[in-house]
DNA sequence: GACAAGCTAGGACAAGTGTCCTAAAAGCAG
DNA sequence: CTGCTTTTAGGACACTTGTCCTAGCTTGTC
């Protein structure tokens, strides 16, 4: 038996093919290809091949799903982070690794937006009660782009700099997906290069 | 009897007051403070105090509304830039002035993020068919920031400029909708601001 | 007043929603 | 094997959705 109810609800999955793990997974690619409210269990169910009476089993209720699903984004994140930490030499190469996630996802990001954004955006319409959660993603790149830049040489307005380039790849998602322009994305990833250089060149 | 089926789809609404307009107006507002999706036949009906059955009178479907929604904004827009047009005596003044609808609707720019974004990015999600119309609306800004730009005086990177600023100002929207931070749109539109000076002393 | 047009209310309809129950199957410890 | 928990499938439930029909009401013209 367990004695928590709702399982663990924190902490690793332990097996990455548990339904649980399997339920999280697909509504996490749902979430951000459909939104959260244009998904319905049965879409999950469907794909995940088990039947929708079943899912109760596993989460009580749609928000619990989406409670999941942005706890398994903001670990995701933490890892990636983590990851360009360890990777980059410089804060300058690090803070490059954010930028370039725009041409790794520039499909997705054309097709779909950001998924962090989009999400965000729908919850603050929906006024839902995980837009708080939801922000965090956000909060966990300000952070971690904020003291990247004060590595750089701007202690100073090292937030202020992490709030700007994370606005401004926002808004590049935001404007490729409307106009489906791949290219705009890739003109915009250098132009962001650029003034990185220029950030560092300046602090130095 | 009407010749031309569904009415005047086109053209003005004649009286303020008609039916057909009051359901616009309200669908405006409502799809972009609650999403198309999670607006109703209901929650629209209900505000304009008609019965939910009258409805199929003025529109046959739901996409049919939000036709309606998405031309009238296309009017009001245009209407907006010709009135910047007329104001503005520089092309920097009537650039400015995009830059200041930030500040004049803070308040709700705060809490729902912006009204052509979010609506160009549920309409992706959903893969809606009046998505091409939705960009419309970006479009309608794009070109008429790059005629100001080109007569600024960069004719060369005029559409660029627009990009960017339309880009900067979709990014502000969304971590300010996000964060629930008014200051940093004011900080951004300063900013903002001060990049247009720049641009337009470099061209002179 | 008579008549036709447009407008309105109320409700029917099938489909889909999130939620929840129950009983059977599967897995596992003793 | 036995007994217990976990997992599963199937379906019921109340509700909302977009759509559509019909009958009555209002309006304006002759």
């Amino acid at each position: 038996m367990c004695p928590i109810s709702g399982h663990q609800q924190t902490g690793d999955e332990m097996s990455g093919s548990s339904t649980r793990a399997q339920i999280v997974e697909v509504a996490d690619r749902l979430f951000y290809e459909q939104g959260y409210e244009h998904t319905s269990f049965a879409d999950i169910a469907s794909e995940v091949k088990i039947s929708r009476g079943n899912f109760y089993h596993h989460f009580k209720t749609k928000d619990a799903i989406l409670s999941a699903v942005i706890e398994h984004r903001l670990a995701k994140t933490a890892q990636l982070l983590r990851q360009w930490e360890r990777e980059g030499k410089t804060a300058e190469e690090r803070i490059r690794r954010f930028i370039d996630i725009l041409i790794m996802n520039m499909a997705k990001v054309k097709r779909f937006g950001c998924p962090v954004g989009t999400l965000c955006s729908e919850l603050a319409k929906l006024d839902h009660a995980s837009q708080g959660d939801a922000t965090r993603l956000f909060s966990l790149f300000r952070e971690w782009l904020g003291g990247q830049f004060a590595e750089l040489g701007s202690p100073a307005d090292a937030d202020d700099l992490a709030m700007y380039l994370l606005a401004r790849s926002q808004g590049v998602a935001t404007l490729a997906s409307a106009f489906g322009d791949e290219a705009f994305i890739e003109q915009e990833v250098t132009a962001m290069h650029g003034w990185l250089r220029q950030q560092a060149e300046r602090a130095a």
